[in-house]
Order: structure tokens, then C-alpha cells, then sequence
DNA sequence: GCGATCAGTT
DNA sequence: CACAACTGATCGC
């Protein structure tokens, strides 16, 4: 290795979000007032699921004048739960991993690449593995061990969790296939995280600090980005990370990652004094006037266009009505931003995916990210010739890595918007999460074939339609969700959601709900005796 | 009433 | 314990 070829810099953490000197530290304890009302409302809350509850338990007790189970974790007597099911019956559970094309070796030289060269890029090469690792030896923490990297055909599955997140599903035992795979994984960068950003460095960006005490306007103390950035560069040499494994010699290696974070609470200003909290850097794309998903800042100074990555609270957080600015989106957010976030029109500009545009002489790319409906990451390729990814939330695959544009530009700056950077994580493909669950599920009916089974799956807005469209086609079932979600799917513009949809929540088979709503309680007052539940 | 904020939930 | 992405209650304007 030599000079940053197959290198990775990436900038601290306390040096992207270093604290700018106008940033006033206010208190850090919680006024006692507030405590009180937080003890308030955490008692209304308690008391109201408490009513709930006695008010469900009594429907149950009528229904079924069968005595339930107290505790709230717990189904009734009379029902199931499939997800204890399958914590007991995945330890024997196997899934034969099909061989992917990505796992075909390619035999191209990436040093000889062409840009234009047509063939899948292997963003990590699966040669460099072990190079990769002993190279990585000497930034890694002493205590981590790493994971074995060799694929098996079939692995041993501790743990899979239906009411999790697909997503999510993770291998906690076994290997990972993926180290075959060209795909990013989460295991990729496992190593430069815990080094860099470790807890020594966050507190530096806690949530007090990063606390404006006037008003975002003209002269509202806010980051400037570009000069903060120039600074981190100067001041603290960047920590290398060897990745010589992401992307060819000629393309697509970025030099530098920035971090990035999308939660609201990143920097959560304390108090109810209205104050705009300021604005991080990482918001805006550096060199560029542009923000990516930062809504809560007021109008960022030198900001003149907004770009929404996915219609997730965290994402769109602070955009209400008020906001009056160009706002880039993908056509699926655009009109899910219609329908429940009043924006005037004129403001809302759609992008269609993997179609570039220009904007004040950046040409910018909305790929699809593999998260949500409507999920983009975002490409800007500036007129200096320097390309920024922005990643969003986004789910890597190994059909992201044929994707002409990661072929025919490097990368330079990469925002990278992800949490689960962490060992302990480990994601298989998105089918294969689907294939998994209905697998359980079949297993479930088949043990269970006399009993009515009143399906329940958990999602946020959006997000798990795939899922459910899968259990609905494959057991025919009906599917109800709640008057919310309903107007959000039906932005979708996806037919076979709707086709499976009802308005008649006591007869569906499937209930799609808000995950507050997914304790038997709350389950069971919609639910019919002798009903078995997942 | 709207929006911001905080606590609590899965 | 962690986390994302919420919901609902309360507070400030």
C-alpha cells in the first residue's frame, strides 16, 4: 500500500463536529420542572396502559371467560405466540444460501479497468480479505476478536426474530456468506468504527453542545461546514483505514468518510425555550450549497437547496409547513411529503432515480438506496471533478455494486449514514430475510392448522411492505392497517399492496401496525378469542 | 392551534 | 443494554 491508493481517510468524529466557539454551554442538568412533568407524563402514560390493559383483559375475560396473563409481554392463555415458536425451533432452523452471482469471481484485473467497462464492480474484492484483516490488525481494539470470514453453504441460526425489524435479522452463531460476496457490509467496516468513533470522542458532539442560544437568521452562529472541514484536515492528520477491498484501483475508492448521523437526537437542545439548535456540518455537502435531510436548523445560511433522502420521522424532522426553500425528493417521498407535510408545491422538486440533473453546476444522481420506499442515496459529482456520496439509510446489496455510476466515478467523500456498523450486526439479504420469515411461518401453520391465526406484523410508516406482501401472496391472507399507514401506502403507488388491502380491520388476517401498538393489549383488543397471534 | 420538545414504547 | 422510528403529552408562542 502506498500513499492513500486502497485507503480510506476517515475524519474523527471530534474533529467533524468540533465545537465552534459561539456554542454556549447551557445547563446539564434537567430543570426540576421538567422532570416533574417528564414524571407526569411518564404516570399518565403508565396509568393509561394500565386502564387499557384492565379494559382489555375484561374483553378477553367476555370473549372468552378465560383468565389471562397479567403481564403485558404475554400472550392470553388461549393464544400463541409464533415468535417464541421460532426462538425454539430456529436454533435447528437452516437456510441453504443459493450461489449469488456475486460470489462468481470475475477474473478482471481492477487496475485495468475500464470506466465504461460493463460487469459487476466489486466494490470489496474478496482476494484482499486477509490482507484487509492484518492490515486492519493495528487500528483494531485488543479485545475484539474478529469473526471467522470463510462462507459456509449452510449456516446455524441462533436467533431470528419475526418481530424484529427483517431487517434485522440477524446470524448471532455461524458465519457470515457475505464474506464471499462483494457487497459492503456492515463486518467491512467494523474495525474502522470502533476505532474512530469511540466513546471517548462522541461526548465531544453531546447533545448541550450543539445548542444555539439565538435564533437561526443572518446572523445565527452556525457551523460553516467548509472551513470547519478545512480545519479537521489541517489540524489532526486523518485516521487511514486500509480498505484496499472497496472498489477497484480506477474507480470508486472514496479517500475521505464522514459519518454521518440522521437521528433527531443528536443534538436535542434541552429546555422548552423555543431556541434553533445549529446546524451540524455534516448536513450540508461540503463544497456545495446544498442540505441533506436538516430540517430542525431553520434556514441554514448558504443553504439554497434541501434534499430529503426518505420519509422517516428522523429524516424529515423540523419540515412542516413552514418551509420555503427548493426541496429535492424522490417522486415516491414527493408525494408521501403531499400528503401529510403541507408544503407549498412550488417547493417540491422530484428526482428521478439514477436520472442526473444539474443544479448550480453539480450534477447530482438520486440512487436507489434499498431502505424504504422512496429511499435514495445521493450522488454529486461538482464541477472540480470531486464526487460525494451521500449515502441516507441505505441497505448495501450486491446489486447496488452494478450500478453505473459506482463504475465510472470515483468517490471522494462519502457521507455515510448508518448505525449498525458493529460486529454484532450482521445482515443477510433482504429475500433472504423474507424467505426466512415465510419459511416460519409455514412451519407455523403446519403445527398449528386448526387454529385461526390472526397475522401481526409490526412496521413504522413505511418500510415493510415487501414483507407482508410476501405473507399475504403465499397464504392468501387479507390485510388491514391503520387509517395512517393506509394513506402512506396508497402513495406507494404499488398495486399489489392495495389489491391486498382491506378496510375492514375485524375480518383481515394480517394486521400491519404501528410498533407502539404490538403489545398483546393492544393486540388483543383487536383480536378474536381463540385467535393464535405472531 | 401549531410546532417544538420530551418521555416512553416496540 | 443498544437502536430507529415512532406516539402521545406537554409546553411555548
Amino acid at each position: 500500500m502506498s500513499g492513500n491508493k486502497g485507503k480510506i481517510r476517515l475524519k474523527p468524529l471530534h474533529e467533524l463536529q468540533s465545537t465552534p466557539e459561539h456554542i454556549e454551554l447551557t445547563e446539564l442538568k434537567t430543570p426540576e420542572k421538567k422532570k416533574k412533568a417528564g414524571k407526569v407524563r411518564a404516570a399518565t402514560t403508565q396509568k393509561k396502559h394500565k386502564e387499557l390493559y384492565k379494559n382489555d383483559q375484561q374483553i378477553v375475560a367476555n370473549r372468552t371467560a378465560i383468565k389471562r396473563s397479567t403481564r403485558k409481554d404475554q400472550p392470553p392463555n388461549n393464544q400463541l405466540r409464533i415468535d417464541s415458536f421460532f426462538k425454539s425451533a430456529a436454533k435447528t432452523f437452516k437456510v441453504e444460501t443459493l450461489p449469488s452471482p456475486s460470489t462468481t469471481k470475475l477474473n478482471i484485473n481492477t487496475s485495468q479497468r475500464k470506466p465504461k467497462q460493463k460487469g459487476r464492480k466489486r466494490l470489496f474484492d474478496e482476494e484482499t480479505t486477509s490482507e484487509s484483516e492484518s492490515n486492519l490488525k493495528s487500528v483494531r481494539l485488543p479485545k475484539r476478536a474478529h469473526l471467522p470470514r470463510k462462507a459456509k453453504t449452510v449456516m446455524d441460526l441462533v436467533c431470528i426474530d419475526l418481530c424484529s425489524d427483517p431487517e434485522d435479522v440477524r446470524e448471532v452463531k455461524g458465519e457470515s456468506p457475505s464474506s464471499e460476496k462483494t457487497i459492503i457490509t456492515k463486518e467491512d467496516f467494523q474495525s474502522q468504527v470502533f476505532v474512530t468513533i469511540s466513546p471517548q470522542i462522541e461526548p465531544v458532539y453531546s447533545k448541550r453542545q450543539y445548542r444555539s442560544t439565538e435564533k437561526i437568521g443572518s446572523q445565527a452562529p452556525v457551523v460553516e461546514s467548509k472551513s470547519l472541514l478545512a480545519t479537521a484536515k489541517v489540524q489532526s492528520p486523518m485516521v487511514e483505514i486500509p480498505l484496499q477491498n472497496l472498489a477497484g484501483k480506477t474507480s470508486g475508492t472514496p479517500s475521505e468518510i464522514i459519518a454521518v448521523g440522521a437521528s433527531s437526537k443528536e443534538n436535542v437542545p434541552i429546555g422548552r425555550r423555543r431556541k434553533s439548535r445549529l446546524c451540524p456540518p455534516y448536513k450540508v455537502i461540503q463544497g456545495t450549497t446544498f442540505a441533506v435531510d436538516g430540517f430542525q436548523f431553520g434556514d441554514i445560511p448558504n443553504v439554497t437547496h434541501y434534499f430529503l433522502t426518505h420519509y422517516h420521522a428522523d429524516h424529515y424532522v423540523g419540515l412542516t409547513r413552514k418551509f420555503q426553500h427548493p426541496l429535492y425528493m424522490s417522486p415516491t417521498t414527493a408525494r408521501l411529503v403531499r400528503t401529510f407535510i403541507p408544503i407549498d408545491n412550488k417547493y417540491i422538486f422530484e428526482m428521478e432515480i439514477d436520472n442526473p440533473f444539474k443544479l448550480n453546476n453539480i450534477e447530482i444522481t438520486a440512487i436507489d438506496a434499498n431502505h424504504c420506499p422512496g429511499a435514495i442515496m445521493l450522488f454529486f459529482k461538482l464541477p472540480s471533478g470531486e464526487c460525494i456520496l451521500h449515502t441516507g439509510d441505505f441497505r448495501a446489496s450486491f446489486e447496488m455494486e452494478s450500478l453505473p455510476i459506482f463504475w465510472n466515478y470515483n468517490v471522494d467523500l462519502l457521507y455515510l449514514d448508518t448505525t449498525y456498523l458493529s460486529s454484532k450486526y450482521e445482515f443477510c439479504h433482504q429475500t433472504e430475510s423474507i424467505d426466512r420469515t415465510l419459511a416460519l411461518v409455514r412451519e407455523f401453520r403446519k403445527k398449528n392448522a386448526l387454529k385461526r391465526i390472526l397475522y401481526v406484523c409490526g412496521s413504522y410508516i413505511i418500510g415493510k411492505e415487501k414483507v407482508w406482501q410476501a405473507l399475504a401472496d403465499e397464504f392468501n391472507l387479507s390485510v388491514w392497517t391503520e387509517p395512517h399507514r393506509r394513506k402512506a401506502i396508497d402513495c406507494l403507488q404499488w398495486p399489489e399492496l392495495n389489491l391486498r388491502l382491506y378496510d375492514n380491520e375485524d375480518n383481515a388476517d394480517l394486521h400491519i401496525l404501528t410498533m407502539g401498538r404490538l403489545s398483546y393489549p393492544s393486540i388483543s383488543k383487536n383480536s378474536l378469542p381463540n385467535t393464535t397471534c405472531f
